[in-house]
RNA sequence: GCGGAUAUGAUCUAGGGGUUAUGAUAGUGGCUUCCCAAGCCACUUGCUCGGGUUCAAAUCCCGGUAUCCGCACCA
């Protein structure tokens, strides 16, 4: 079989410090990736573009919160359930089922399975043993006294939880979003496909904070007649922001417009328009949590269509179940542009007729009263330890208080974009991999962007003339001081050095040659064109700093 | 997790029950002083792991692991 873009892509990226199995001289381990050299600073410069979206132009705020996390948190948020499916495997033809799509409804798992009611839907064979898989890395924090956690499988989380802080420090002002570049984790049934599919993985998420009845956004305006690329599972389409949020295609001005930015983002990290759409998920293949979610897609020519970034409407979902849980306050206010006065009637319990009555169960009782939410009164029911008590008439007082209220309290729903690093990051090396031939021989050139590339300028003695080499290591020197990252080169001919620095992407290369001595010039070449252009040495850091910035 | 195929220097690959394992690429040092993988010399790096069969295993057999393909899984 003749290797494809993805061999190739792979054996590159092993030769020249890209990407490692991870373990090898172990054997290795599936689901495990190292990132070499370029590789660490390809997906640093991937990441740091991304924070460039959305801390500076949307403003978020961006936080850091550990990936081992707490059995607590993952419950509330419907991890620890939903992401546990109880299998069955068959034996005799070794299919494997969840056993809620094949069990009859109403039956628990133990009746249908101790009283063979289960038969496989391809050979009929009565199903055995059933066993749950968690696809999330479960540890203990804590040696003697133990509590459970998980690694994270997504990020948010550690977001969610501190919501009522980061409230505040945004001064409790909506929509306001929050970001977490890191490591995720999910113990894949059977990893493949490189990079694609990891059991640790890198994940930017980005969480904004919105009121459910109003989720437009401050810049919706400037970019609403942008085009996006969508597809709705039957056929591809270029619609404006505006118009997409019109028809109804996308529920509301903040997925779009999160959507336009994902679009903006990945376009200048290098991802080829053609290879780049927008799918809707289908009312049956949404999250537990997610309302509505548009994938962004970028297509490989190995693997098809891969999804790399969810953008989701979570709504309400996590911030409920984590105040339900927790009992923290999570609730975000409206104000209103008057304070209203609100005529309230409140229970007031008369302790002196309760108490006698009774006795220890009336500090209950009081609390529940004064909590009430009360319109008209007929009778009170109140439920202590499953008893239920009629409360007396003359127990309590219904009074009318005057209140005034600043503006009601709600849950913020939240939209996010989560962006799966590792996938963008191989897709920009398929989409940008190019190959040649010169002189009859494959010639492979990593055509990234110039603000991508983990190296930005070759610096290269044209040869090992002393007079160049100091030249050279001055100007290399130079562009390292003014942060820029350079690979000085001086050995071999200069066409197996042009060709070293083509396949590993760097954008540039400066020559210094005879003619540096005499004029203090040197020559820049492009990797795309191989076109030189001939610059004072002076000049040189602006040229490439107008060159490089996004 | 199931089934199939594969596994030889950093990369690609030839071969194969018996002395020192083939070639190329890459890399290093030197010569060449050279603008797109030029040439010459020298050098560096290897049979996936464990067990078995055998006088002898990188080669045959079994198992593990990894990779690829198909099925299932991918909140």
């Amino acid at each position: 079989m003749p290797l494809d873009v993805y061999d190739k892509i792979m054996m590159l990226a092993k030769r020249r410090g890209f990407i490692y199995p991870s373990f090898e001289i172990y054997g290795g381990s599936a689901g495990f990736y190292d990132y070499g050299p370029l590789g660490s600073r390809l997906k640093q410069n991937i990441e740091n573009l991304w924070r460039n979206y959305y801390l500076l132009q949307d403003n978020c705020v961006e936080i850091n919160t550990p990936t081992i996390t707490l059995y607590e948190v993952l419950k509330a948020s419907g991890h620890v359930d939903e992401f546990t499916d109880i299998t069955v495997d068959c034996k005799k033809c070794k299919q494997s089922y969840k056993v809620e799509e094949i069990i009859e409804k109403n039956i628990s798992i133990e009746d249908a399975f101790n009283n063979d009611k289960v038969k496989c839907p391809t050979c009929s064979k009565n199903l055995k043993d059933p066993y749950p898989v968690n696809l999330m890395f479960s540890t203990k924090i804590g040696i003697e006294q133990s509590r459970d956690a998980f690694l994270r499988p997504e990020t948010a989380q550690g977001i969610f939880t501190n919501f009522h802080l980061l409230y505040r420090y945004g001064r409790e002002k909506l929509p306001f979003g929050v970001i977490q570049v890191g490591k995720g984790y999910r113990n894949e049934v059977s990893p493949r496909q490189g990079i694609i599919r990891l059991r640790e993985f890198s994940m930017a998420e980005a969480e904004i904070f919105f009121d459910p009845k109003d989720k437009t956004h401050p810049n919706f305006e400037i970019v609403k007649d942008e085009k996006l690329y969508l597809f709705d599972n039957e056929k591809e389409m270029k619609i404006s922001l505006e118009k997409s949020v019109k028809t109804g295609e996308i529920n509301n001005q903040a997925l779009a417009y999160y959507m336009y930015l994902t679009q903006k983002f990945l376009m200048s990290a290098g991802v080829d328009p053609k290879k780049f759409r927008f799918r809707k998920h289908a009312s049956d293949e949404l999250a537990h949590y997610a309302q509505e979610c548009w994938d962004a897609e970028l297509y490989s020519e190995r693997f098809g269509w891969i999804e790399c970034v969810g953008i989701a409407d979570r709504s309400a979902y996590d911030l409920s179940s984590h105040i339900n849980s927790s009992k923290t306050d999570m609730y975000a206010m409206r104000k209103y542009d008057k304070p209203k006065i609100m005529k309230v009637k409140k229970i007031v319990p008369k302790m002196g007729v309760l108490g006698p009555l009774f006795k220890d169960k009336a500090g209950k009782i009081q609390t529940i009263l004064e909590n009430m939410k009360v319109n008209d009164i007929k009778k009170i029911y109140v439920k202590i330890n499953d008893e239920t008590l009629e409360i007396p008439k003359d127990c309590y007082n219904v009074v009318e208080f005057e209140e005034k209220q600043i503006g009601e309290k709600f849950i913020p729903h939240v939209i996010e974009p989560s962006y799966g690093i590792d996938r963008i990051l191989y897709c920009i090396l398929e989409h940008n991999y190019d190959e040649i031939k010169k002189k009859g021989e494959e010639y492979r050139i990593l055509k990234l962007n110039a603000h991508i590339s983990p190296i930005k300028v070759g610096v290269l003695p044209l040869v090992s003339d002393s007079r160049l080499i100091k030249i050279a290591r001055e100007i290399d020197k130079n562009l390292r001081d003014a942060g820029i990252a350079t690979y000085y080169d001086e050995g071999g001919t200069i066409g197996r050095r042009y060709a070293r620095m083509d396949e590993i992407g760097t954008p540039f290369c400066i020559t210094i040659d005879h003619d540096s001595i005499e004029n203090n010039s040197v020559t820049i070449r492009d990797r795309d064109t191989t076109k030189q252009e001939r610059k004072k040495i002076e000049n040189i850091i602006k040229f490439i700093r107008d060159k490089i910035s996004k």
